[in-house]
DNA sequence: CATGAATGAGCATTCATTCAT
DNA sequence: GATGAATGAATGCTCATTCAT
């Protein structure tokens, strides 16, 4: 009774994220226009003014609504002790988090120059920074900093990258985080010896 | 003496591309509007025209001229042995060409959506399917696949990456380039080690 | 009463038409500017691409609705015996059809090179084949066949040609009528009689 | 010795007269762009404004070069005796001199819109009222006079009319004028049996 | 919840023309 | 006799946004 309820009416909102992810991944955001995505959902370009004020925010609502997960992750990493058990294990959540929100993340991946100058630009920034402050060592070494960067770039476009390869989705998942584990690893010993 | 002959007249040409890949790099390349290039080199739009068919032209004509280095490395690198030497002094190079143009390849990076519809985007795609020709075997084990594509993906985004930290930036390159070199070393180890 | 209801609002569709027509006919399609048809109607640009998809299918929908009852004359003349009563039926017919949409025709006429290109050509085109078809033997003698195209020229061109002789323009109709129907009589009794 | 010295240099006036006439019969005067012609010879715009103020200019030059032998017949015309035997003369030669210049006429035929708004269509009009003048009496029955003019049109547009019928364009224009010849004569007999 | 109608600002592109060389 | 470089004005078209209904 009680999941129905916004079911018929009222997914209009749901719809039309849905619609507007699809697209800004397809072709871009700047290429996308409103009634390109009215258009796909058979209403007009004002419906969508009445769930949503502006086009920045059918994007910073996919966005906040996608990504919560990772906020959630961070937010559990940040009390834990940095340990390489803690580090492995957030980016083993982590990987299953980007892939569970893929079309939003290539998105991102693809369109940096246009989501600098919005609002996500910041939020994105700002939550990257607190994943790498969990991964890494401030005063650690330049190179294990960069280890560290390399890793989330790894997990971030790794997917994307290996359209061609063949192998199965999740294969290659494993294989990426197979990759970003080892180089926090390394980082983190780095780190640790020193 | 001899060099400043053509400075004067003649340059527009070249102004015209160091302006662009300015603004491209900068708003993105949807964002930069011809109007935008032409009054902040105080010509009117139609001089573009006769230097420039199209906007893409614009771009596509950039990313020739400033690409050719890498061209001609990856030329090279195809009647190298497969070596680890080889291997290690292409990224060498590599990294160097991608500094050289920086500006170009921080716009490649940030505005992969938009390059994916145009010309230059098949371009681009064929040059970095070469270089990872060069640098992995096809029959390698996927994870060390992922670490050549992740030692790429190091080298190109790394720099940008980085803003954050103060430290200066020829030391920023080689750290990032000392992490490409190992994560190939241990590609290539593992496909030799099988 | 009734009919006035729907003049104020929702008539703007129609009031476009209207304009550009006017427009087109005076000065012909191509010096005929989208800017020009909005500000004598008092709106946007902007307004008229929200009623038509394009310059061409304003011009389009206004042949189409203007041309509907010589579609359906030569639809009918198709199902009559091609005596020498229904040829001259179906010009006088014509006669009038032209003459009720004479702007049209007028525009027609004198933007050829422009109306070839476009997609009214063909339709045009189709339709003049489809008249004459029904005027005319397909087997008569050659010069019966440009005594029929010379009728419709006649008719189509007449009105326009004898603008300077100040007779009323129902009188020069008529007598551009008898000509046409003196050709087509003379055609029809060629092709008889042999 | 004499015919050549024109030839090899100082033919380019011609030239461009030669293209632009092709150009403007093919797609129409508005849509032909000096780029196209100037391309099509091989040279750069401003050489076009070498030989010829403005884009009208060469239209006026191809127009007076290409219709003098017209404006001779008429003034021919003007001087003989309005009898029969001469308005049948007149369109005997009017036709030849019309199939002479083909392209010219299509042009003129196909562009009513555009000339008019142009230099050469005040003296076009000028033309076809001596013409007019000549063949037909002023005072004469209405019908009579659209029979001339309908005689003219016939001639004008007879040949481009029957592009489909495949037969020969000799033939045609015999068949075209053997039905103007036939309207003169019906219009005279009508002013003079009056 | 949504539409129909419209706007204002902007965009890439094209054109006829000019002029110093 | 011609070019290279540029301009000013215009064009068709698209977009995000608004608002009365």
């Amino acid at each position: 009774m009680d999941g129905t309820r916004q079911r018929r009416r009222g997914n209009t909102r749901q719809r039309i994220q849905d619609v507007a992810l699809g697209l800004f991944a397809e072709q871009g955001y700047e290429k996308t226009s409103l009634r390109e995505i009215a258009e796909q959902l058979d209403v007009t370009k004002a419906a969508l003014y009445y769930h949503f004020k502006t086009k920045e925010e059918i994007l910073v609502s996919i966005f906040e609504d996608l990504s919560r997960p990772l906020e959630d992750l961070i937010a559990w990493g940040r009390e834990q002790p940095h340990s390489l058990e803690t580090k492995q294990e957030i980016l083993r959540r982590y990987s299953e988090a980007l892939a569970a929100a893929a079309p939003l993340f290539r998105f991102m991946q693809e369109n940096q120059a246009t989501i600098r100058e919005l609002r996500i630009g910041e939020l994105f920034k700002t939550r990257m920074f607190g994943l790498r402050d969990i991964l890494t060592d401030p005063d650690a070494d330049l190179v294990d900093q960069v280890r560290c960067v390399s890793a989330l770039l790894t997990l971030h476009a790794g997917m994307h990258i290996l359209q061609d390869t063949e192998s199965d989705p999740e294969e290659k998942r494993k294989a990426v985080l197979e990759v970003a584990v080892d180089l926090i690893t390394q980082a983190h010993r780095g780190s640790a010896g020193a």
